[in-house]
DNA sequence: ATACCGACCTGTCAGC
DNA sequence: TGCTGACAGGTCGGTA
């Protein structure tokens, strides 16, 4: 579901509802396949921390968290109570300590979503992970397939392709000339470029007029500066219109995305090209689905 | 090194 | 109505 339009419509949502946020306590469902780091080490790192900021990096929404290191402050260390109301003089001035920045890493999988909700708020089923803020809402991470993740990282976290919106053209050209796969599966790479997904490929590829099975390496300049122009174009209307919700995908507030009825091929095999009236195919490359119009697509 | 395929999960829908 | 099989936005590891 999740491909770089709704990753960038959830991390938005998110972000504009828990940014500065502190997080009191976190609850995870134990299910370990949705887990890329120990549970031990997300709730000893989330507990306490302060939401910096929200953002998506690839696929992948990054929470950028602010703490305190976990050295003992001097007046704990003699038995007193750190952050005393009464204390004129607060721990944090006088015994200022070294603040760590670490990120909480979440991939949507196929059928991952965050909600902000408040706490009262009956859970849903597959819910995996539950945060408590400060404020008594709660983000929520539900996932009924399972095949999302949750990961901390201690360093800056990279995609490990490029982004699909900064990326250079000429950049862009080279990454897939040197590809032999088929230019959808090379557009779905995510080494390559992190972003692109089932939806979004086979839609820059209609509008660039070119074939999911070509081979990459066999496209012409023209071919991959209309490509590289396709998949822009297709990623802003995306993230414009909200994402694309085909069955469930929702942002932060539970909405659905509007991008599906802009779809020019994804999912209308057998129905007209809306250029030329023949009828649109599928096809199955390496295990996914393409759609494409024979006729406008060489 | 590269490219394909099944596996990982649950839910839904079409067809019998 | 109920069963079965195909399919779903993603990624990984194994294999050829």
């Amino acid at each position: 579901m999740p491909e770089l339009p709704e990753v960038e419509t959830v991390a938005r949502g998110v972000a504009r509802l828990i940014r500065g946020e502190r997080i009191e306590s976190v609850w995870l469902s134990g299910k370990p396949q949705s887990l890329k780091s120990p549970a031990r080490l997300i709730v000893r790192t989330l507990e306490g921390a302060a939401i910096k900021d929200v953002r998506r990096v690839g696929k992948h929404i990054v929470f950028d968290l602010e703490r305190d290191t976990g050295e003992p402050s001097p007046h704990r260390a003699k038995g007193g109570l750190a952050g005393d109301p009464k204390s004129p003089v607060s721990t944090q001035a006088r015994f200022p300590r070294a603040k760590m920045h670490p990120q909480w890493i979440v991939h949507l999988g196929m059928t991952g979503s965050l909600v902000v909700v408040e706490a009262q708020r009956e859970v849903e089923k597959h819910t995996h992970a539950v945060l408590r803020l400060g404020s008594g809402r709660e983000l929520r991470f539900v996932d009924p397939r399972r095949f999302g993740k949750l990961a901390i990282a201690r360093e800056e976290f990279r995609a490990k392709g490029h982004e699909p919106l900064d990326v250079d053209a000429d950049v862009f050209a080279e990454v897939f000339h040197r590809s032999k796969a088929p230019i959808k599966s090379a557009l779905l790479n995510q080494k390559l470029l992190s972003g692109v997904g089932n939806i979004y490929a086979d839609e820059a590829l209609f509008r660039a007029e070119v074939r999911p099975r070509r081979r990459a390496h066999t496209l012409t300049r023209d071919e991959l500066k209309r490509l590289y122009g396709a998949v822009q174009q297709v990623l802003n209307e995306g993230i414009a219109a909200g994402g694309t919700t085909v069955n469930d995908y929702m942002n932060a507030l539970g909405e659905a995305g509007m991008f599906q009825f802009d779809l020019r091929v994804y999912g209308r095999d057998g129905e007209a090209c809306l250029v030329c009236r023949t009828p649109i195919k599928r096809i199955v490359i390496s295990g996914r689905s393409a759609h494409y119009c024979a006729k406008c697509q060489k």
